[in-house]
DNA sequence: AATAATAAATGTAAAAAGTACATTTATTAT
DNA sequence: ATAATAAATGTACTTTTTACATTTATTATT
């Protein structure tokens, strides 16, 4: 008997989960699928995986393809694997979840491509089996940012307290106290005032600060615990 | 164009990171291969998923099959898909660690299989990227223990606190406080103090303990955070 | 019967972290 | 000059974590 056997060989994809912050909102990117199968429905980006290409090639290449990001926050979520997950192919399905900073750039490519951002309350009927991989993307946010400081991936490069501190309350889905919320972040010493302020949402304006990922590094790597 | 292809096609298989807790050690188990290919040499337990399987079925069967053990506390790792992993075929392994408890059943069936439990700090050279495996299954037990009792699944049912202890310690290789652990421990309201002592280390005699996973998971879905 | 030996079990005070809570500040528009 | 708005700040109290040494139950030895 052999171990090998043609019968025995399946696709394998890659799905992304993209996570988006905006308007003080937590959402996931949607797509409207443009060709078969499954053509006009919604669903999550992905693609097969080429046999010459590794799996986190393949994550890499479905985001720049579809969103023409690159060096964006990606993680394996896990692999979906269940016999009748596709009715189509024997297929299974290694998701990966993104999270990204929303700016003009990156909506005008979304609408070229007929996508859509959702409120992660809100999300549609999506193909297969990418509803449950959006839950359980979310389930593993949650996770994560309780121990690594992971809100910073998806606000601009340049983010006030306030800000940050609404998008912890979209993560969290609970209020923060503000004066806490400060001490707490200002306490992780990992994000550096800048001598700039926001004056979008006030009169007085808000200061600005970036997020110090060498300190950040340093930190975890010694250790750190970041849970909010 | 058609996004099927049947050149892109996969061999999916599953390889299994089995730890156990003997003699105050955290050790993995290791097979001796008597099949091609790689006859000989030592690597995990794994084996191609077939196609009417499911890949979570795939990781039982493996496991029941060079084990004998069902029923066994095991989550996924990650999907290791790196295009030269294999040398002989292309193929893609969704690596899943497993936590066990070692008693005279199983170390008479590892032995009949050929295989062999080896400290964590003294393993051998295995084959493809299982080494990789090993050491990335070990930090996620860490970060995991860090939140979820998953200590219990290695001790046998009934345990006392200094043993348990000791398991932590080899976890997280560093010392406790043997008044403060037994008193974060006993927070948690997840063990059960049995009528009964277990007189092998000690003239005095520890008393046992047993699991509550019910109240466990009670206490999980309120949210509760079981940090060590 | 007394003593030595062994690991198990226990308490407390000090330090650190987390929580709850209200006012002042900087700025612009009226 | 005043009103309006969101940003920024301090403190007292509670809870959790940490550091640390002695007593207890039992068996083996004398």
């Amino acid at each position: 008997m052999d171990i090998y056997n043609e019968k025995d060989k399946f696709y394998v994809a890659v799905d992304c989960i993209i996570f988006g912050f905006d308007n003080q909102k937590l959402k996931l990117l949607v797509f409207d699928r443009r060709i078969d199968p499954f053509k006009d429905s919604l669903s999550l980006i992905g693609s097969f995986v080429k046999i010459g290409e590794s799996v986190s090639d393949a994550a890499i290449r479905i985001l720049k393809d579809f969103t023409g990001l690159e060096n964006v926050y990606m993680k394996e979520l896990k692999t979906y694997g269940s016999v009748d997950r596709d009715p189509g192919y024997r297929c299974i399905s290694v998701a990966q979840y993104a999270l990204i900073r929303i700016d003009n750039a990156i909506k005008k490519i979304v609408e070229e491509k007929g996508a859509r951002w959702y409120e992660i309350d809100n999300i549609p009927n999506l193909i297969l089996d990418h509803n449950q991989m959006s839950i359980d993307a979310l389930k593993r946010i949650e996770e994560v940012a309780r121990y690594k400081p992971i809100g910073f991936e998806l606000l601009p490069k340049k983010f006030t307290i306030p800000k940050l501190q609404t998008l912890y309350e979209a993560i969290y889905r609970r209020k923060f106290d503000t004066r806490n919320f400060r001490k707490k972040i200002l306490s992780f010493d990992v994000i550096i005032k800048l001598d700039e302020k926001d004056r979008t949402t006030s009169k007085k304006g808000a200061y600005l600060y970036k997020f110090d990922y060498k300190r950040y590094r340093e930190l975890q790597e010694s250790g750190y615990n970041f849970e909010i």
